[in-house]
RNA sequence: GCCGGGGUGGCGAAACGGCAGACGUAGCGGGCUUAAACCCCGCGGCCCGCAAGGGCAUGUGGGUUCGACUCCCACCCCCGGCACCA
C-alpha cells in the first residue's frame, strides 16, 4: 500500500484568487513571543491616570494537565480584562499554582516520584499550556504555594491566629478518611464521604488543631449584600446554619462520681419545655459512661459500641428506624419537677448543640418516632385552641398555638412563649437564650506528608510554643518516608521531630502534622499583591493598591470551602490591620461546568475526556477561547460538543479573508451609496452590542454579534463598491472588538491593518471605542402588521414614522385589509420599530 | 422533604411584555473541484397545501393583557445544594 506524502498541495487557491490562509498555530505563537519579550502583561502597582482593578480566577491546582474546565473559566475571564484594560484600567491577572495536597503523594506512592519533583514537573507543564491559552496574565506575581517563600506566610498566618487565640488545639470527635489516612474538616465531607476520594468517612476522637472559624460565625452568615450569585450565598448560608433557642439545664437525679450534677440542651422550641417526657444522649456524649446504672451498663455499652461501628452515612440516614437504650438515670425537669428518663440514641448528634436533646414528642417529629418506638409519654403542651385539643396524636404537632398544661405560660402564643421561657430560665440560672450554629470550628491538621508544616514546638517545660517568625519557615524535610499510615509522616524524620525550644532552648519535639492545603488556598490573591517580599506576607502598600479583589471567578463547588474559609481569613486580616474593607471578594462570577460531549461529568474512567491541547493544537487557542464563550450563557456550563467548534473556525477564517483580502473596488467618497451607510450602521450598532454584552458578562452573544458583523461585511464585500473609509472604519472596529476574546489573530490582522505595534503599540493597549448613537440607528425598519395579534403582513417604515404614516400604510396592505374588512376597528397599537396591531371586532 | 437553577427546532442556543428560533451546528440541495475540505450559494420547528397561504408550536393546565418564552397561580420533569442540626 502506498501513502501520499505527508506535504499538502501548496495551492489553496479560492475562488478570489491566491490569498494567505490563516494559520493560527505559527501566528499564536509568534505574537505569545513577542507579548512575553515586551512584559506587555507586567503590572505596576499604580499608573498614573487609571484606576487599578483586581481580576482575578481561581488558580489550578497542580494535577499535571489542564483540562477544558480551567480554559472555561479562564478564557472568558482573559477577554473580560483585556477589555477593561481598553477601557482604561490597570488590571492586576494573576495566576499561580495550588501545590500541596495529596494528589501528589498518592502519585508518587504509585509512580515512584518524590511528591516535589512530581508537583513541579506539573508546574513546568502546566505553566506551558497556560501560555498557550493566550491570558494575559502577569507571571512576574506567579505564586507557588508549595514553595518555602510561600508556605513561610502560610505558616506566619498560622502563629498570627495562634497568638489571637484563633488557632487552638483541641481533643474532638473528627472526620477520619481510611483511605487518605487523615482527619478531614468538616466541608470536606460530602454526604459522609470524603470530598477527595469518596472514601465513606468515620468520626473519631483526637487531639487536632482547629481555627476558630465559629468566632466569625454571624459575620459570615451576612452576606446578603455581596454582589454573589445568589445560590453560592444561600449554600454559605445553609452551610452556617444559624439556629435561635435556649440552652436548658436538666438537674440529675443523681450527680455523677466525678460530680456533674446536670445536663444542658440546646433547643429552638423552649416554648415546649413542659412537654419534655424523655432526654437524649449521643452515643459520644461524654456523660453516658458516668450516668449509666450497673444494671443498663451491658446493654448501654453495646449500642454505643455498635453506634460507633456504623458509618456516618449510617448514622445519619433518616430512613432507619429510630434506635436507642435506656440509661436507667433519671434528670429532672426543674420546670415541672418532672423526673425525666435519660435515654442514649445515635438520632441525637453528638458535634451539634450540647450533643444531647429534650425529648418533646407531641411536638417534634423525631422525638415522636422515638416516643412511639419505645412506649414513652406523650404530653401534649401546645394546642391551636386552648380549650378544646386533642391529646392523642398521630403526629406530632408543630404548628403554631397556645401553650397548655405548661403551667403560668398557659394560654401564651407560643412564639411569644419561646423567649419568655428563655427569660425564665436565665433568671434562675437555668439556661438562657442561646444561638446555635451548624458550622464547626476549621479542623486543619492534617497526618500526611505533603503540606506546610504546622510551626509548633512541644517543650517540656515550656509547653505548647510557637515558632517565632524569625525561625520560620518551618521547612518540610525532603528526605521522608512520607506513605500514609494514619501517623504524621514527619514523625518518622528524626531529624525534623528533634529541634529545641524556642523559648528556653531545651530539647523539645516539633508539630509533625501538616496543614490543610486550603489554608494555602485561603491567603494567596493576598500574596499576589506584593508576592516578591521577602520580609512580610504583603506590604500595606500593595494591599492598598489592590485588595480586595473586585472581580473573582471559579466554580461553586468551592462554595462551602475555599470561598468560606477566604473569607475567614480576610476577616481577620482586616482585625489585625492588614487589609483595607471586610470582605476579599468584592463580585464573584461562578461559571457553569463543561461537561463531556456525552453529557456526564468528565472523567477518565467514562473516556470522555476533551483534552483542550488537542483541541488548541486542531483549531488555534484563539478558536478554542472563542468556541467556549460561544457554547452558551458562561454561568450555565453544559456539554462539550466537539463538532461545533468547526463553526467558529469557519467563522474566524472567514473574518481573516476578509481583511486580508478586502472587497475588490475600494473608492473615496461613496458616502451617499446606500451600502455605506449600511456598512457604517451595521459596525456601530455591533460595536454597541459588544460593549453592553462584555459588561453584562454575556460572552455567547458577544461572539454571536461579531459573526453578525462579520457576515454583513461579507455580504457587503460582494455588491462590488465600497467606500474605502467605511470599509476601513468597520474592519477596524471589528478587529478591535475582536482583541478580548481572540487576542491573537486580533493582533495580527491590526497589523496587517496598517498599524505598526512597534511604533503605536498592540492592539490590546488601543483604547475601547466609542459607538456612535445615530450612526447605530437604523434609518429603515420592518415593523409587523398585526390583527387581532396575529402576524398579516410586513411593513418597511422610516424609523420615525409616527402612528398615523404607519397605520396608512397598514390598512393599504391587502392582506390586512382581507382582515379588517366588515370588521369594528376599536383599537389601534404603534410601537415603533416593532409592531403596529389593529384591533378589531 | 426544604432551598436554588433550568425545561424553546435533531443539537448548542437567542429574544427591553411587541415579528419565537438571532448566531452556530447536524442534515438536505446546488456550485467550485479529478476528488475532497476547516471553500462558496441556498433550504433548514411541525402539520395541511402544487403554490399563494393557512393552522399548530417555547414542559403541562389555568389566568392577566390588544399582545406572554417573558408577568401571576397550580402542577410535572431534569440538574445542583441541604437534610435526624434538636
Amino acid at each position: 500500500m502506498t501513502t501520499p506524502p505527508a506535504t499538502p498541495p501548496a495551492s489553496a487557491a479560492s475562488a478570489r484568487g491566491q490569498v494567505e490562509r490563516y494559520d493560527p498555530g505559527t501566528l499564536e505563537a509568534r505574537w505569545q513571543e513577542r507579548w512575553a519579550a515586551d512584559a506587555l502583561y507586567r503590572t505596576a502597582d499604580h499608573v498614573p491616570g487609571k484606576e487599578n482593578w483586581y481580576a482575578l480566577t481561581m488558580f489550578p491546582y497542580t494535577s499535571g494537565d489542564l483540562h477544558v474546565g480551567h480554559w472555561f473559566a479562564m478564557a472568558p475571564s482573559d477577554a473580560l480584562v483585556r477589555f477593561r484594560r481598553m477601557q482604561g484600567y490597570n488590571v492586576l491577572f494573576p495566576m499561580g499554582f495550588d501545590a500541596f495536597g495529596l494528589p501528589a503523594e498518592n502519585a508518587a506512592i504509585k509512580g515512584g516520584l518524590h511528591p516535589q519533583d512530581w508537583t513541579y514537573a506539573n508546574v513546568e507543564r502546566m505553566r506551558g499550556q497556560l501560555r498557550r491559552m493566550g491570558a494575559s496574565f502577569d507571571w512576574d506575581r506567579e505564586v507557588i504555594t508549595c514553595a518555602p517563600d510561600y508556605y513561610r506566610w502560610t505558616q506566619w498566618w498560622f502563629t498570627r491566629l495562634y497568638r489571637q487565640g484563633l488557632a487552638y488545639r483541641g481533643e474532638a470527635l473528627v472526620n477520619w478518611c481510611p483511605s487518605c489516612n487523615t482527619t478531614l474538616a468538616n466541608e470536606q465531607v460530602v454526604d459522609g464521604r470524603c470530598e477527595r476520594c469518596d472514601s465513606v468517612t468515620d468520626q473519631r476522637m483526637m487531639s487536632q488543631w482547629f481555627f476558630r472559624t465559629t468566632n466569625y460565625a454571624e459575620e459570615l452568615l451576612a452576606n446578603q449584600d455581596l454582589d454573589w450569585p445568589e445560590h453560592v450565598k444561600l449554600m454559605q448560608r445553609n452551610w452556617i446554619g444559624r439556629s435561635e433557642g435556649a440552652e436548658v439545664s436538666f438537674a440529675l437525679e443523681q450527680p455523677t462520681a466525678s460530680g456533674v450534677d446536670e445536663i444542658r440542651v440546646f433547643t429552638t422550641r423552649p416554648d415546649t419545655l413542659f412537654g419534655v417526657t424523655f432526654m437524649v444522649l449521643a452515643p459520644e456524649h461524654p456523660l453516658v459512661k458516668q450516668l449509666t446504672t450497673p444494671r443498663r451498663r451491658k446493654a448501654v455499652e453495646e449500642y454505643v459500641q455498635a453506634a460507633a461501628r456504623k458509618t456516618e452515612i449510617e448514622r445519619q440516614s433518616t430512613e432507619l428506624a429510630k434506635t436507642g437504650v435506656f440509661t436507667g438515670a433519671y434528670c429532672i425537669n426543674r420546670l415541672t419537677g418532672d423526673r425525666v428518663p435519660v435515654w442514649v440514641a445515635d438520632y441525637a448528634l453528638a458535634t451539634y448543640g450540647t450533643g444531647a436533646v429534650m425529648g418533646v414528642p407531641a411536638h417534634d417529629q423525631r422525638d415522636y418516632d422515638f416516643a412511639k418506638q419505645y412506649r414513652l409519654k406523650v404530653k401534649v403542651v401546645i394546642a391551636p385552641n386552648a380549650t378544646r385539643y386533642r391529646t392523642r396524636l398521630a403526629e406530632a404537632y408543630i404548628e403554631p398555638g397556645v401553650a397548655v398544661n405548661s403551667g403560668p405560660f398557659d394560654g401564651m402564643p407560643n412564639a411569644e412563649m419561646k423567649s419568655a421561657v428563655a427569660q425564665h430560665l436565665a433568671e434562675r440560672g437555668w439556661g438562657g437564650p442561646r444561638i446555635t450554629y451548624r458550622l464547626r470550628d476549621w479542623l486543619i491538621s492534617r497526618q500526611r506528608y505533603w503540606g506546610a508544616p504546622i510551626p509548633i514546638v512541644y517543650c517540656e517545660d515550656c509547653g505548647t510554643v510557637v515558632v517565632p517568625d524569625d525561625q520560620l519557615p518551618v521547612e518540610l524535610p525532603y528526605d521522608v518516608e512520607f506513605r500514609p499510615t494514619g501517623e504524621s509522616p514527619l514523625a518518622l524524620s528524626e531529624a525534623f521531630v528533634h529541634t529545641t525550644c524556642p523559648d528556653c532552648g531545651k530539647p523539645a519535639r516539633r508539630e509533625t502534622d501538616t496543614m490543610d492545603t486550603f489554608m494555602c488556598s485561603s491567603w494567596y490573591f493576598m500574596r499576589y499583591a506584593d508576592a516578591r517580599n521577602p520580609a512580610e506576607a504583603f506590604s500595606k502598600a500593595g494591599a492598598e493598591a489592590w485588595l480586595p479583589v473586585d472581580q473573582y471567578t471559579g466554580g461553586s463547588e468551592h462554595a462551602t470551602m475555599h470561598l468560606l474559609y477566604a473569607r475567614f481569613f480576610y476577616k481577620f486580616a482586616r482585625d489585625i490591620g492588614l487589609v483595607p474593607g471586610d470582605e476579599p471578594f468584592t463580585r464573584y462570577f461562578s461559571q457553569g461546568q463543561i461537561l463531556g460531549p456525552d453529557g456526564r461529568r468528565m472523567s477518565k474512567s467514562r473516556g470522555n475526556v476533551v483534552a483542550p491541547d488537542d483541541q488548541v493544537a486542531r483549531w488555534g487557542a484563539d478558536c478554542f477561547r472563542a468556541y467556549l464563550m460561544f457554547l452558551g450563557p458562561w454561568e450555565q456550563g453544559g456539554p462539550y460538543d466537539v463538532d461545533g467548534i468547526v463553526g467558529v473556525s469557519r467563522w474566524l477564517n472567514r473574518l481573516w479573508t476578509l481583511v486580508v483580502d478586502p472587497p475588490a473596488r475600494l473608492a473615496d467618497g461613496l458616502t451617499s451609496h446606500s451600502t455605506t451607510r449600511q456598512l457604517r450602521q451595521a459596525a456601530h450598532a455591533t460595536l454597541e452590542r459588544v460593549t453592553e454584552d462584555l459588561g453584562r458578562y454575556r460572552m455567547n452573544t458577544m461572539v454571536a454579534a461579531l459573526m453578525e458583523l462579520t457576515n454583513t461585511l461579507q455580504d457587503i464585500r460582494a455588491t462590488g463598491e465600497v467606500d474605502a473609509r467605511a470599509w476601513d472604519e468597520a474592519v477596524e472596529l471589528l478587529v478591535l472588538m475582536l482583541a478580548p476574546s481572540c487576542p491573537h489573530i486580533a493582533e495580527e490582522l491590526w497589523e496587517r491593518t496598517n498599524h505598526d505595534y512597534a511604533t503605536t503599540g498592540s492592539v490590546h493597549t488601543q483604547p475601547w471605542p466609542a459607538f456612535d448613537p445615530a450612526l447605530a440607528a437604523q434609518d429603515v425598519v420592518e415593523i409587523a402588521v398585526q390583527v387581532n395579534g396575529r402576524v398579516r403582513d410586513r411593513l418597511e417604515l422610516p424609523a420615525d414614522a409616527d402612528e398615523a404614516t404607519a397605520r396608512a400604510a397598514a390598512e393599504a396592505l391587502p392582506r390586512v385589509a382581507e382582515h379588517t374588512a366588515n370588521h369594528e376597528i376599536i383599537r389601534v397599537i404603534y410601537v415603533p420599530g416593532r409592531l403596529l396591531n389593529i384591533v378589531v371586532r
